[in-house]
DNA sequence: ATTAATATTTAGACATGTCTAAATAATTTC
DNA sequence: GAAATTATTTAGACATGTCTAAATATTAAT
């Protein structure tokens, strides 16, 4: 059905979605070079072959968006990505942290067998340990009432459902201070001279800057 | 500690491996080219750069042989590749005769810390699937006494703990014949005609070729 | 011990994905 | 709206792993 990709294409593709999901309309060359840090000749060699292949619309100049073809690929890549991260959270006990790198190579392992049976392992989970949907085998997913922490007004709670930002040292941050999926928190108050916030959890009081609240999510309790 | 090599190099490696344990003292350029279904040109220009990067010693014309680097690294690949196989056959459910292909795939993933957690994860199993031995994370592995189906005298019983060639005809061919690793099959004769053997395993009759039988290791019970 | 057959290597080419430096287009700024 | 800045593309190069065809070694045969 759809045609073999090599992890590079992936990885572009990938690129791809996430930025249009932040700014819709079209993606820049830069903007894309920057997060795969590569430069921004490298991009447009890709772009055009990306084009080529019909799994972008792409016009010198004005950027890249998915086509169909493009999109499914990169929701499957998705998909994958956050399985994976399921099996080594939950299943092999890896640190939260050390997740994101893996899953990063497992999610370019080709066979569909292996994910439908890992999905029906796992229990076709509709999260990953970060919080966010996981798509199903037909590429559709759930979406969630979801706010970041910094919303979270003093006195009332949330329940943390998810990280906005994986990066490694960002997790290792939250995960010394005793923040993860699931638990429970109170905002207690916000400190107009520098905008940190203070919040309670588990009986002990956490202070974040306003930058960190804005990148943990919740479901207001 | 190691250094990090392509998917293709560490093909290179496993190859050889597989080579001298059959026929011990150095490997042809041709047989590997064959086990990896590629040219002889190929197979030259790659055993000069792994003999550049000290993983094998090479001389022109008289094949290759690993050193001390390039069998550990060997050893690590095969390592990943039977606990993989563990996992998808025993954990996942995945048919047999489809575990050896995606196998192939994830032994080039490179996280030390993922493979320890999926060792322990199932148990620091010391055998895969197909009955071959597993190496620990220093490389040492467990021999058994083996032996063919085919040696299987009439009337005497086995255990059967192993297949020895991986194609996936053969696996499925097996598979259908209801031949699996860890089911008791007794002899009963052999055709002098056309060499082919006659078993009993659970309650069922069933006939392999003197080729199959040769293929398919027990241990004497 | 030559000749014939086979195995291996060299030479030169190609595809993929990358890069730097230079050229060109688009956007901002005054 | 012309000049300056920023973004993007082109040109030309390189590394990796592959190939075919030709050259050279090795081994087998008579």
């Amino acid at each position: 059905m759809s045609v073999e990709l090599t992890a590079t294409e992936e990885n572009y593709l990938k690129s791809i979605l996430n930025l249009s999901l932040q700014a819709d309309i079209s993606v820049s060359t830069n903007d894309i070079a920057s997060i795969l840090n590569t430069s921004a000749a490298s991009v447009t060699d890709m772009l055009k072959k990306l084009s080529q292949k019909e799994l972008i619309s792409y016009q010198p100049y004005k950027g890249a968006r998915l086509s169909e073809q493009g999109y499914k690929h990169a929701t499957s890549i998705i998909r994958k990505h956050r399985l994976w991260k399921v099996f080594l959270y939950q299943s092999l006990n890896i640190p939260w942290e050390a997740v994101q790198e893996i899953a990063e190579e497992l999610e370019h392992i080709k066979s569909d067998l292996l994910l439908d049976h890992l999905d029906a392992f796992l229990g076709f989970p509709k999260f990953d340990p970060h919080g966010d949907p996981i798509p199903n085998a037909q590429g559709k997913y759930t979406l969630r009432a979801q706010s970041p922490l910094s919303d979270l007004q003093p006195g009332k709670s949330g329940l943390i459902i998810g990280i906005k930002d994986s990066e490694t040292s960002f997790l290792k941050y939250l995960s010394e201070k005793g923040i993860g999926i699931g638990k429970s928190i109170t905002a207690f108050e916000q400190n107009r001279y520098d905008l940190s916030m203070t919040f309670h959890m588990e009986r002990k009081e956490i202070t974040l800057s306003g930058k960190a609240a804005q990148h943990i999510l919740i479901k207001p309790l």
